[in-house]
DNA sequence: TAGTTCGTTCAGTCATAACTAAACACAAGT
DNA sequence: ACTTGTGTTTAGTTATGACTGAACGAACTA
């Protein structure tokens, strides 16, 4: 594969493998499944891309997890397939700048919350004073985030090129 | 207790009911109990303070259920509790702004993984030349985000003041 | 002291979703 | 046609964690 790094040390390996596994577990806590967060961290770690069979070899999961996990990291961007001539394979890379296309999610379901808050400020009697308050807070904050979330991207994507 | 509107409204009050159930599922997506989000809804649709034993009668939960939850939303800043002189009940109410109190959270989270990329591009061999670029960038990304959702924090703040 | 009324804790149940393994479908080679 | 090497789908298992209900402990009352 093309994800290999050289020469081999025992240290950097366990390093590597330490940083895999604290990927698996910060995913859990964003609510990925595990071997996705895994995924995500040996991309970061091995260079280029890496075909199916020899992620499931390497991350010791079974191949049907890899087509799970593969395709929702691809969905969020984070992954991208290539395909190479004569090769029936597929191979998989890390998405350009990956963090970035993570946070567009984010601002989608700030906005959805936002959304949400000022549908029940409409459904609700104006005379409920400290609901509406409440509720025009919470759409402020869902709005000023997603704005400043936005901005952040703009940031980011700006930085990299 | 305190947490009421008037006067009562069929269609208001299913707009509340729907509204608090909404906020339980988008509880859900963010890694917290349903019950959790339920509760944090509850609140910003009824005014001031609940008593524990109001609370499991009015989401139809157990005593212990509330407990937890509670529990859980006061470490995260949403809610705090009160108490009255002579009444030896908990009771329960919005901290001043919830949602800045959330954000607090997620920047710490941003640090930990800051840190966790600092730490394996210490460990790993400088000359794995992709991985120590893309965990500068991961260090990178982290270290914007926080810094960015720290000002949003401030900026929300101040603007309640 | 016994009896209430709280909040908390904990063992047990249940639902959910990650994960596996096996079956499947498709493409290419022989 | 058969076989081999792919990726996907799915039935079944397992692990996890939310939730309940009951027991518990603490603080008050009589």
């Amino acid at each position: 594969m093309d994800a290999e790094n050289s020469p081999r040390s025992e240290a950097a390996e366990a390093a590597a493998q330490a940083f895999i596994e604290q990927m698996g577990l910060s995913a859990e806590a964003d609510g990925l499944p595990r071997i996705a967060g895994r995924m995500w961290g040996f991309f970061i770690i091995y260079d280029g891309s890496c075909s199916f069979a020899q992620l499931a070899e390497r991350l010791q999961v079974s191949r049907g997890s890899i087509s799970t996990n593969a395709r929702m990291l691809r969905d969020l961007g984070i992954l991208e397939r290539v395909t190479r001539p004569g090769d029936r394979q597929d191979y998989y890379q890390l998405a350009e700048n990956p963090f970035a296309r993570l946070l567009l999610g984010y601002v989608e379901r700030m906005r959805v919350s936002q959304r949400r808050a000022e549908q029940a400020q409409a459904q609700l009697p104006s005379d409920w004073q400290g609901a509406q308050r409440r509720l025009a807070e919470m759409q402020r904050f869902y709005h000023t985030a997603a704005a400043s979330t936005t901005a952040l991207i703009e940031a980011l994507d700006a930085d990299t090129h």
